[in-house]
DNA sequence: GCAACTTATATAAATATCTAATATATATCC
DNA sequence: GGATATATATTAGATATTTATATAAGTTGC
């Protein structure tokens, strides 16, 4: 049905549109645990790269430092985080995830991994490989957009 | 390179990964507007159907009942929404969704769009290609998750 | 056709979370 | 070493959310 190499010209929109529907999809989890957004990102980003420091999570959450500390703190006490000086810099604060908080995620994960494969059994084998065949790219896509 | 109908296999925590990555970078839109989350969300789905009851809002969105009638109010107060009687249920209110309300929504999908053309104007014509082949799969995945 | 029950939304009070302003301690730069 | 910059903390006030309860309209069984 189609070429070896597929050459044909990707619609932005559409893949915007598909890829905005999915996200709406899928971020509905009803999960357990009552955790808010900005809780559940400020894990998330931890669960990627842990320490980090205060500052760097203020970069990527578009809340005030004010917010991050009293986040940071309420993680704390909740035993999710845990805040550890910089030996480096006196000033700065190291937060790093907890197995109990990264099991938040791990298990989020684990859930959406569960949801999305229960859809995937509804697509056919070429669909799947179709998807199959675009990870790479995507995964390109991801990288770039972390630069 | 490859087959002409690709069956390999798609391994679902991969795609579930890249999909979680390619959120992450998307979700953090600067956008000038002061908007939460939550409210972004109701925007959201009412820009895809409006007018909708109170009820079936609260139904996607992981809130009490209570909340939302107090940010559909606010929605109302700042002419993003606007609430009108249900002539078939006297006691349902009916949320119809504002051109200001869509503009909003609209306005993020589109700097949303530039951003993903950003992206992909750094992929390779046969990576552009081979997320384009599998955008029918994609908008089928979405389909099946709406059900 | 009405009493009991259910459904849809509203309100009030308590709690949680956020922003803005300011404080404090450590680093860095002449 | 003093001035300035940086990293985080604290406080107070504004905003948002939950819990519990209220109200009003629909539904059911008799």
């Amino acid at each position: 049905m189609e070429p070896k190499t597929n050459l044909s010209e990707l619609n932005v929109s559409d893949f915007a549109m598909v890829f905005e529907e999915l996200t709406r999809i899928f971020i509905r989890m009803p999960s357990i645990e009552k955790l808010s957004f900005t809780t559940l990102s400020v894990l998330h980003t931890l669960s990627l790269r842990s320490p980090m420091r205060l500052s760097e999570l203020i970069a990527t959450k578009q809340v005030t430092q004010s917010a991050i500390t009293q986040l940071v703190t309420r993680l704390e006490r909740d035993g999710l985080v845990e805040c550890r000086p910089d030996p480096s810099d006196g000033r700065a604060v190291l937060v790093h995830i907890t197995p109990q908080g990264a099991g938040v995620i791990d298990s989020r994960r684990s859930e959406r991994i569960m949801r999305i494969a229960k859809l995937i059994a509804g697509l056919s084998p070429e669909e799947r490989g179709a998807i199959a065949s675009a990870l790479p790219a995507l995964t390109r896509l991801a990288q770039l957009g972390n630069t």
